[in-house]
RNA sequence: GGUCGCGUAGCUCAGCUGGAUAGAGCAUCUGCCUUCUAAGCAGACGGUCACAGGUUCGAAUCCUGUCGCGAUCACCA
């Protein structure tokens, strides 16, 4: 029980007490720096319930609490905010009680209980991955995390796009200017390849089509009859009824995206529990669509093609499939729904990682899910992030303004690397060493970077402006891990005395109250999804200690009891560091 | 045009389920490395919270409208 907790219940039988009057909830918030107190009590809502002068109000209330509540020492009344002094011992009581658990603030999951399925990347394998999709990976991955932390059970999962025009148009330009081409013979990553002929076909068809342009024709009509778009169309629909050539390049090219997606993620520190491919699922809505048929959830026009009327509940009218019989993307994400719950019964609720683009198609397949009677259908969510974008706009692989997800981060790490040497202070360490330091210390500040924005809202990134290494950054945050693992380096001393008699440092009384806010942070970043309060948790937490640091000797303190407590506070808080990181897929280096 | 989202310091962002004088980082300026790692600390400077109304004891936060930016409204995915 934290110290909320404490005080709501006190408040509320203060108020049955004196008042006679029932109080259903109690606001607290930080008290401000200018006021004496550690916690306050807000309490002009509770006006409502009882009518009295605020101040006087504040007067009685603290009273009874200094009078009925050990922790309680003291408190004034400003306007209508109770502010209390809570005792030290509260604290070391609280510290004392957190340190027993290595995990303090992460719950697992009990048997029985549902899963959560987070989908995330869902990729297209006909080109690289880009910073649009690292966003995606970051979030998905650290939802899932944070979700998991939180005390659900979770499965990471991703749609892989493996099939559709643009994979063909990949295929035919191999085809025809590849010259057989592989990844062995031309030392390139195989999404890299492929992604080079994806934007071939976009160079020779723009070629058709200025030349049909000047042929006559209208420019609608030339991208329509560009020749190498029709054999792209062609090349679909044999790949559709199962050519035997055209599905084994189809397999040898995806199979050499998949190779280079592997080493992305592996880099990005990403991973999946299932994975699913749309060649295997694209098909699978089809029968539920005609149950819904049957059921009158839809209907089926003139022409064959069926649709899904929503117009009652302010959407239009949805195609769920084409007239001669084939699916849409809609078909394919009613059917896939539905097969992960059949393939993991325990499923509760799903998160679906995608932009926002997508926002309307997410609204009407829930809404459609709804309507075929789906139970788990109101646990669906949509993660709706904002696009990456440059200052030139969107990115657009087939012009090539893409910020490659691979050279991002290793760019990222040279820059770790070169911010090293210029201290020095990895002299001595072997290249391996180095290597792994300079790679937490990158990613670190390209994830932090990414995460610490609200998922929502849209990211900026400047290729100009780099990433940050100081401040409000990743390597800032690593940097106060690696300072209480410096500490506990050089503590060569018993300090597993539990100390709870010591008059704490008001410094140490801030640390405190952050950590015991951790738990809650977790339990609401999981509810609202949203790593970047993970991230500015981490944040304020390293601040906090950076400032101890400066002000408090810990190791050069003489009073035994005080130090031993101080290497156990600075120990506790690098372990959430470490933990709050690495729910956001950011590792912590022991030195840097 | 309809719908949805966003608009906070020069820049990047917190705060948004209503509460005290709106907070960080970057940039600029001033101090601080013989002491646990200066990727740091302490401080200064910097705001009509897009605009206009409304609700409230109290609004950056909730409601309405306006403006600006973005997305979406395909038998594409």
């Amino acid at each position: 029980m934290n110290i909320q907790d404490v005080l709501t219940k006190k408040v509320k039988e203060a108020f049955e007490t004196l008042y006679n009057a029932t109080l259903n909830t109690v606001e607290f918030q930080a008290t401000r720096k200018d006021f004496e107190g550690d916690i306050t009590v807000v309490v002009f809502p509770m006006l409502r319930v009882k009518k009295m002068n605020p101040a006087q109000l504040g007067q009685e209330l603290g009273q009874y609490l200094v009078e009925n509540v050990a922790a309680v020492n003291r408190f004034n009344v400003v306007k209508g905010f109770l502010n209390l002094v809570i005792d030290d011992s509260y604290y070391l009581n609280f510290f004392a009680e957190a340190n027993k658990n290595d995990a303090f603030g992460h719950e697992t999951s009990k048997a029985g209980d549902k899963a959560v399925m987070v989908e995330y990347s869902s990729p297209n394998t006909n080109k690289p991955l880009h910073l649009g999709h690292i966003r995606n990976n970051l979030l998905g991955y650290s939802v899932a995390e944070i979700i998991k932390a939180s005390g659900k059970k979770v499965y990471k999962t991703q749609i892989i796009n493996d099939r559709g025009i643009h994979i063909c148009k990949s295929m035919l330009a191999w085809q025809r200017f590849g010259n057989g081409e592989t990844p062995q013979s031309t030392g390139l990553k195989g999404d890299k390849l492929v992604g080079n002929y994806y934007v071939a076909f976009d160079k020779a068809y723009k070629a058709e089509i200025a030349q049909l342009i000047a042929e006559g024709k209208t420019e609608d009509d030339a991208k329509k009859e560009a020749p190498i778009l029709l054999e792209a169309q062609e090349m679909l629909r044999k790949w559709e009824a199962g050519d035997e050539e055209i599905v084994a390049l189809w397999k040898q090219m995806n199979q050499w995206v998949y190779d280079g997606f592997a080493e992305t993620y592996t880099n990005l520190g990403v991973d999946f529990d299932a994975l699913y491919y749309e060649s295997d699922t694209y098909l699978l809505g089809k029968d539920f669509v005609k149950e819904g048929l049957v059921s009158g959830v839809f209907y089926m026009k003139d022409d064959g093609s069926v649709w899904c009327d929503l117009t009652e509940e302010g959407l239009d009218e949805k195609i769920v499939l084409r007239s001669d019989g084939t699916a849409v993307y809609m078909t394919q994400d009613i059917g896939t729904a539905i097969q992960r719950v059949k393939d993991y019964p325990d499923i509760g609720g799903m998160i679906y990682t995608v932009g926002n683009e997508q926002d309307y198609h997410f609204k009407v397949l829930f809404l459609i899910l709804k309507k075929l009677g789906f139970e788990w259908s109101k646990n669906l969510h949509h993660l709706s992030y904002g696009m990456v974008d440059l200052p030139s706009g969107k990115m657009k692989s087939r012009e090539g303004t893409v910020v490659d997800a691979d050279d991002l981060m290793q760019e990222m790490v040279d820059t770790a690397k070169q911010i090293a040497n210029e201290k020095g202070k990895l002299d001595g360490y072997s290249e391996e060493e180095k290597n792994s330091i300079h790679n937490k210390i990158g990613l670190g500040a390209l994830k932090y970077q990414m995460l610490k924005v609200d998922p929502k809202k849209r990211i900026l990134f400047d290729p100009e402006d780099s990433i940050d290494f100081n401040g409000d950054s990743g390597p800032f945050i690593q940097m106060m891990y690696v300072r209480t693992r410096a500490i506990l380096r050089k503590a060569n001393f018993d300090y597993s005395e539990v100390i709870t008699n010591i008059e704490l440092h008001e410094k140490e009384k801030e640390l405190l109250k952050v950590l015991e806010n951790y738990p809650t942070v977790i339990q609401t970043a999981a509810s609202n999804q949203s790593p970047a309060l993970i991230a500015n948790y981490a944040f304020d937490l390293s601040k906090e200690f950076s400032s101890y640091y400066q002000m408090v000797s810990i190791l050069g303190e003489t009073d035994k009891a005080k130090k031993v407590f101080r290497v156990q506070l600075s120990k506790k808080i690098g372990d959430t560091i470490k933990l709050a990181f690495g729910l956001l897929g950011i590792q912590v280096p022991e030195r840097m």
